[in-house]
DNA sequence: TTGAAAGCGATACCAG
DNA sequence: CTGGTATCGCTTTCAA
């Protein structure tokens, strides 16, 4: 075997050709000669030569990568939604670079200058709130970006995602056509998050159109993770102001919710309902199951694979702007008759 | 603003010094009078100029960026331990590469073989077991290896994992224990799945110690998802040899098959004891919290980054196996009196 | 401590 | 349709 490994120029001597040639075979096949073609492949898997992805990007300014920069890979949350980017982008010999931001705005710029750094095609964020110097970099660096989990028909930015607040409208009407009138809200922290900023503003609006109101002191804020919320809906009972509802930011603090409540003995949903929101998988196997907004993560992923590729390839910068719908799931949390 | 990007040269220029001396500044600072330094660092930020990665990666033969192909991101199985993953590499100013197999091996072939293309300095893979070519084409390259989710004193390669037939044994060992002779494995696809097979050999060697049997006809195999699990279990049921106990290949079937039963009015674990595989967040707050095994991803992760790093820093190839443990974590699935 | 210059491995334009 | 060759932007000896 080969004491290193081979270049273009090692096939190009190799078949007797130019290094042009050979470059041709492997990127324009249609503009080399058959009968050439075929002898510079078979010198190509003869030395099992490989492209070198540095030298292609520095010579072609195309990586052929993109990037993204999620909250966080913890959980299924947003896993979901890039399994199906990276699918999309693995079909058209894409990769995908993944960072994370911790929910922190700042990460969230840091790791974008890395990606663009590293010379990425194309960007994936969530949300469209993000440090005014990342939308900078992107766009003097001419990168492409769509931001996911949101939609927003205002936006100067693309978008392939939900409306949040409308999402969480749908949640403040169950509950409230299901008779409750004191409704507790454990979110996410919202600093640095407008999704979790626009569902609590959603029921907030829906509420008070109904001459309700979110009682301050019923809304609690802390960060993404079961064991968290446990503590925050437990905090909340002690205080004892009466609620009869409680909407959780999304699935993962909605089962520890679940969880403190077992604990505690408070039957669900007699005592107490409960919301999620993303319908991972497992909600749905809860018992009781939860109610929870079915988020299209998949389509999301898809779409953004699809929408990007797009761009790169012809140059095209406009602006696109996808609602896909984000469904609430009625289940056994907020409705006892609920079958499944 | 700047058309186009500043690069070295423009610095260099703007600096009044020579490339060689602002690329001296940039990676090895300590061999520039501070004085220049400051200087050229000045340039930099004024012209805000960043490095370009594949000039860079061309130049150094080091890409600072890792790949792993990971079987699924579809939930938090995986994703946990490469969030760690992730953030370790982040810290050192690596950025990951993903991909997944969709725990197809051929699948995992093409796609180690596009990250080495694009120039990878280390590798994370999942399990031992993988297309020969994969050690081939990685060993040709001197990519450093390192496999998750596996742990064997034997291997010629080098892993950070537990090892998956002592975690079978153990939940073998607690389900005899407790009094449990006819047991049923709703297992994940065993082809090209080295953990799954071991998970339940190791199940099988402990019963026959014990005299008993793992029986063929308890043992179903299916996708790991919570509908075909559920599936899988129900058609177990009906087909009416009767069992105790369900040892299911990981959390997200566990759940499926909890999911089923509670469909079915079966009492858990009264009529039947389920056991999981994982310890996915959610399974504590389930209700009943589902007996499983406590899968070291944060450690493997962590460690995983450490290791290659170093490799990577040193250039040391030697074989490093870490066993961690996996312990068994008892719930309520298995065990009535079990308070939390 | 700094600078000059030779690559790194491909692409792509321009001729022929 | 094929070949020659100038880049691409940075790192890294080798000298000074």
């Amino acid at each position: 075997m080969r004491n290193s490994k081979p270049t273009l120029q090692d096939v190009a001597t190799a078949a007797g050709v130019s290094t042009a040639t050979v470059s041709r075979c492997i990127n324009q096949p249609a503009q080399v000669k058959e009968k050439l073609r075929d002898k510079v492949n078979e010198v190509i898997n003869r030395l099992g030569y490989a492209p070198h992805g540095a030298a292609r990007a520095l010579a072609s300014r195309r990586s052929h990568t993109i990037g993204a920069v999620i909250p966080t890979i913890d959980n299924g949350i947003f896993a979901n939604g890039i399994h199906y980017l990276q699918r999309g982008l693995s079909e058209a010999n894409f990769t995908l670079l993944l960072a994370s931001s911790n929910y922190s705005l700042d990460e969230e710029l840091r790791e974008v200058r890395s990606l663009i750094t590293r010379g990425i095609d194309g960007m994936v964020l969530i949300g469209e709130e993000h440090h005014p110097e990342v939308y900078e970099m992107l766009d003097r660096h001419q990168v492409p970006v769509v931001n996911l989990w949101t939609y927003n028909s205002q936006s100067i930015h693309s978008c392939i995602g939900f409306d949040n607040a409308a999402a969480g409208r749908k949640i403040a009407e169950h509950l409230v056509n299901m008779g409750h009138k004191d409704i507790a809200v454990i979110s996410g922290i919202q600093i640095d998050n407008d999704r979790a900023r626009e569902r609590i503003e959603g029921v907030r609006q829906y509420l008070q159109e109904k001459g309700l109101e979110l009682k301050p002191e019923l809304v609690r804020e802390c960060r993404y993770s079961a064991e968290q919320s446990s503590l925050a809906l437990t905090e909340l009972i002690v205080a004892g102001h009466p609620f009869s509802a409680v909407i959780c930011g999304n699935d993962i603090l909605a089962l520890g919710a679940l969880s403190a409540l077992r604990q505690l003995d408070i039957p669900v949903p007699k005592t107490l309902a409960v919301t999620g929101f993303d319908n991972l998988e497992i909600t749905a196997a809860l018992s009781p199951s939860l109610t929870t907004i079915d988020v299209p993560a998949r389509r999301m992923g898809t779409l953004a694979a699809t929408y990007l590729l797009n761009c790169i390839q012809t140059g095209n910068r406009d602006i696109t702007r996808v609602q896909l719908p984000a469904d609430l799931k009625v289940r056994e949390t907020t409705d006892m008759t609920h079958s499944m």
